[in-house]
RNA sequence: GCGAAAGUGGCGGAAUUGGUAGACGCGCGAGACUUAGGAUCUCGUGGCCUCGUGCCGUGGGGGUUCGAGUCCCCCCUUUCGCACCA
């Protein structure tokens, strides 16, 4: 008892002995009372592991611990913070590392989220963990068929045969968001084309909410832009070109017509060629027509003598990988068709040509060419010695002035007819409307957004819950038989047969038809893991219930969620589909909302010494053994204070001393507490202390969690400044703020301090009072003509009279003011004071 | 190519948004106290010199202003998105 060696810090103890308290005592925990009564209910949510077979990584720390922080300081402010946490665990991440190690994935991902679950209790994060969630197991999916199941009776989920992104390495199906470059984002391989039927989501009937939501978000701006990016809004018109030569047969004309359908009358006018142009200004511009390789045209416009050659370039064409053919580089390629069509503002045929630059995916998969002004034509019509002609004069230029290039400026119309002279915005309405009234254009919209394809043809995903039946088509299995299980199959390698390896069990896939009864199969392709983690949130609050997908009561009561805290990596895939999904509910009248995350900020990412951390590079931050030596307190910490939370941070290894020293100092300040003093703090220092606490409370709500350490360390200098001796009103202000970086510490200096309970239960954040924080004296910079000369201690507040006389006072000022005239004072208050002379 | 962000000491990074550039931390240097603890404490630490409270200094060059890391224009570099999207 009476030693008297100090105690030493020891994490470890500490931190062990408190997260078994949070364990026993539920600290952490809602019961379903709770949930339901909460007053202030806060959603404090992160994005969920995928639970890998090497562990939480730095990068999953570091964003988990700024989400933490978060919610502590919001729960220390009296809030009732709810902070779920679970596994992302499908996918063909976990089935790819299954097939290497020759483990089942049903045996492999258990292990791997015992081991997470150990790791994320071991940082201390507020978890709840009777709100986890798994979506590998059937009382997660199950809801996710459900999910699929309410889409596909609204409409939007759709099996169509359409080009799919192929990856040959991973042998699935990839949604566009998947493909980077024309390669596997996870794979690096080049992607194929494909024809298969597959599930669609019609993402793309929500592409214009989608965009308009985004201004009413509270997100990073660089998320918002991303997504904006991605939907890729633009506006022009769809122009129509007669086809010269060709008889509109019902065939043909349902080939280019949305809906399938051939109208009154169809077959005794003209076939239409469809193009998407957004200058539908240079029309008169258009000198030949590109149709893209797959376009359904091309047939019936190659003429006779070209049809070896265009058959030789489609092959060739279909040959190429993705990669090669989506190359900007590349010298253009293509051929002449031999048919044409009129150009329906000069009245002039032009040739129709089939290159691989058009692309079928975007717009109508054809375009009008103009070359004098479009890059892409331009350089397509001087290898193949089109002409082009200026339809657009910039300033400076005439209508004969020679293009070098194409000029894709501002300007006016010029070789237009009669819309000669009209500015390209006016002209663009102009031409438009004209060409209306002959039923030749009409304005559209475009997006570059794509349907969600949710097909897999793989093995680890929840089966999509449809019975193809030979007599009723794709039926839905009734919702009172999920989950369709995913069975445990031996051998679960994907081959290239483009079906999934469900398909080669037939007792699993031979079933009757839920509406006929007859013999039936089921729909052997899985969906993507992207669905799993589309509507995780709405499951964490609802955990407990297993008759519904989520709660009514609870969800209105807890969402959307408050906060979100995740990776940019994850700003057009994950948050898209996420508010899709969630739109897609709200109009289905299943929640009372349309916005799943109210606010949304993408964490930086950590470096290591200044480089990237990677496997191959061998620098990657093996949390477990810092966090042995040092404790998960000090990890925390300055993973918090390496960078701005939202920018990242530059791990050193050697920087860890910093933070540590700090925590250590702050156990040796407040543990012999009965050495504390108990008589009121000295003025300056808690002057100090009511300074820092007002920083803090502001910057911790904006994630400034660096500049916050800062300031307390600046603080606990001042405490121990000369070795001086804290008094229990100095401190204990500062346990709590430390606390949402350093539970463990905080919990244990609080006990200390003789409170009953956890520092969490209770708004125990400290309150600042700003006439306490206010400075005695102020330090007022004097310059002279700008430059700084000295500086006076005054009074905050003091006039520019006083300033002025004390300015005069110092030596190094007068002396500049010496034999000048003074022109002009300039008076900051509490700031500066310029002196202007001449 | 388009879009966005960022360039500040040996290093990570601050700067109340136009008002003393370099807080806090790492590292480094000097000292005090220690026979022990990965300590702790004090002082110093942008560059230059003629060591004056002097000059220069926030990627480079111009500009606005009493005053610019911060605002404007041009250029350079880096990072990250998107990329033959018509």
């Amino acid at each position: 008892m009476a030693d008297s060696t100090p105690e030493r810090y020891d994490p470890d103890r500490i931190e062990k002995h408190w997260q078994a308290r949070w364990d026993q005592e539920g600290t952490n925990r809602f019961t379903r009372a709770e949930l339901e009564e909460a007053r202030e209910p806060f959603y404090n949510l992160m994005m969920f592991p995928y639970p890998s077979a090497e562990g939480l990584h730095v990068g999953n720390i570091y964003a988990f611990t700024g989400a933490d922080v978060h919610g502590r300081f919001h729960r220390l402010q009296g809030k009732d913070v709810f902070e779920p946490i679970g596994f992302d665990a499908f996918g063909i991440h976990s089935e790819n590392f299954a097939l290497k190690v020759g483990t089942h994935p049903m045996d492999l991902i258990p292990a791997n989220v015992a081991n997470f679950t150990r790791q994320l209790r071991r940082i201390g994060g507020m978890f709840d963990w009777d709100h986890t969630v798994d979506t590998t197991a059937p009382d997660y999916y199950r809801w996710t068929q459900w999910l699929f199941l309410q889409l596909f009776k609204g409409g939007l989920a759709e099996r169509k045969e359409a080009p799919v992104n192929w990856c040959p390495s991973c042998m699935t199906v990839l949604a566009n968001e998947q493909v980077v470059a024309g390669l596997c984002e996870r794979c690096d391989s080049a992607v194929e084309q494909r024809r298969i039927a597959q599930w669609f989501f019609r993402i793309t009937d929500y592409a214009q909410r989608l965009l308009d939501n985004l201004e009413t978000l509270d997100w990073s701006d660089t998320t918002r832009k991303a997504q904006e990016n991605w939907i890729g809004r633009s506006e022009g018109a769809i122009l129509r070109f007669p086809v010269l030569g060709v008889e509109a047969t019902d065939e043909l004309i349902r080939s280019v017509t949305d809906s399938g359908e051939v109208e009154e009358g169809a077959r005794d006018r003209d076939l239409l060629l469809e193009v998407f142009t957004t200058r539908p200004d240079t029309v008169f511009g258009a000198t030949y027509m590109v149709l893209a390789p797959e376009h359904p045209l091309v047939d019936a416009l190659t003429t006779p003598e070209q049809q070896e050659a265009v058959a030789a370039y489609r092959e060739r064409v279909g040959r190429m990988d993705v990669v090669a053919r989506k190359k900007v580089e590349k010298e253009k390629t293509g051929v002449f068709t031999g048919g044409y069509c009129r150009n329906p503002a000069t009245g002039e045929p032009v040739p129709v040509w089939v290159a691989d630059y058009v692309l079928m995916e975007y717009g109508t998969g054809a375009i009008m060419a103009v070359p004098g002004h479009d890059e892409r034509d331009f350089e397509f019509a001087r290898s193949f010695h089109l002409p082009i002609p200026r339809v657009v004069a910039g300033p400076d230029q005439g209508a004969d002035t020679p293009l070098e290039e194409a000029y894709t400026g501002p300007g006016t119309l010029v070789n237009s007819g009669e819309f000669d002279g009209l500015e390209v915005e006016r002209a663009k309405e102009a031409i438009t409307r004209r060409l209306e009234e002959q039923g030749l254009a009409q304005l559209r919209v475009n997006y570059r957004l794509h349907d969600w394809c949710i097909s897999r043809q793989r093995y680890w995903g929840p089966p999509i819950p449809i019975v193809h039946c030979d007599r009723c088509g794709a039926v839905p299995v009734p919702e009172e038989e999920l989950p369709v299980i995913l069975p445990r199959v031996e051998d679960f390698k994907p081959d290239d047969s483009g079906v999934s390896p469900l398909a080669r069990v037939r007792e699993w896939y031979e079933t009757d038809c839920p509406e006929c009864g007859s013999p039936a199969r089921r729909e052997t392709d899985v969906s993507d893991t992207f669905l799993d983690s589309a509507w995780y949130f709405l499951r964490y609050p609802s955990t407990d219930r297993d008759d519904v997908p989520f709660d009514p009561a609870i969800t209105r009561r807890w969402l959307p969620v408050d906060a979100y805290i995740g990776g940019n990596e994850h700003a057009v895939l994950h948050l898209l589909y996420s508010r899709f999904v969630t739109m897609a509910l709200h109009d289905l009248g299943h929640i009372d909302f349309e916005e799943p995350f109210t606010r949304f900020r993408a964490h930086g990412l950590i470096v290591r010494e200044g480089a990237k951390m990677s496997k191959s590079r061998g620098n990657v931050i093996v949390p477990d053994p810092i966090i042995e030596e040092y404790g998960a307190d000090t990890f925390r910490l300055y993973l918090m204070f390496l960078g701005p939370f939202e920018e990242g941070g530059d791990y050193r290894d050697s920087g860890i001393q910093g933070p540590f020293g700090f925590l250590k100092r702050l156990w040796e300040t407040v543990v012999p507490v009965e050495a504390l003093g108990d008589e009121e703090p000295d003025p300056e220092v808690e002057r100090k202390l009511h300074q820092t606490i007002r920083q803090v409370t502001r910057q911790l709500p904006e994630l400034g969690y660096n500049t916050s350490i800062a300031a307390m360390m600046e603080y606990l200098n001042t405490v121990r400044a000369g070795g001086r001796k804290a008094v229990r009103a100095e401190v204990e202000p500062l346990v709590v703020m430390v606390a949402p970086f350093c539970p463990h510490m905080a919990e244990e200096l609080w006990a200390r301090l003789g409170h009953e309970g956890s520092v969490f239960d209770g708004a125990n954040w400290p309150g600042f009072d700003p006439e306490k924080a206010k400075e005695e004296q102020v330090t007022l910079a004097v310059q002279v003509n700008g430059k700084l000369r000295g500086t006076v201690e005054l009074a905050p507040g003091a006039s520019q009279d006083e300033a002025l006389a004390l300015a005069r006072a110092e030596e190094n000022v007068s002396r500049h003011l010496e034999g000048v005239e003074l022109r002009r004072v300039i008076y900051v208050p509490n700031r500066l004071l310029n002196l202007v002379v001449g």
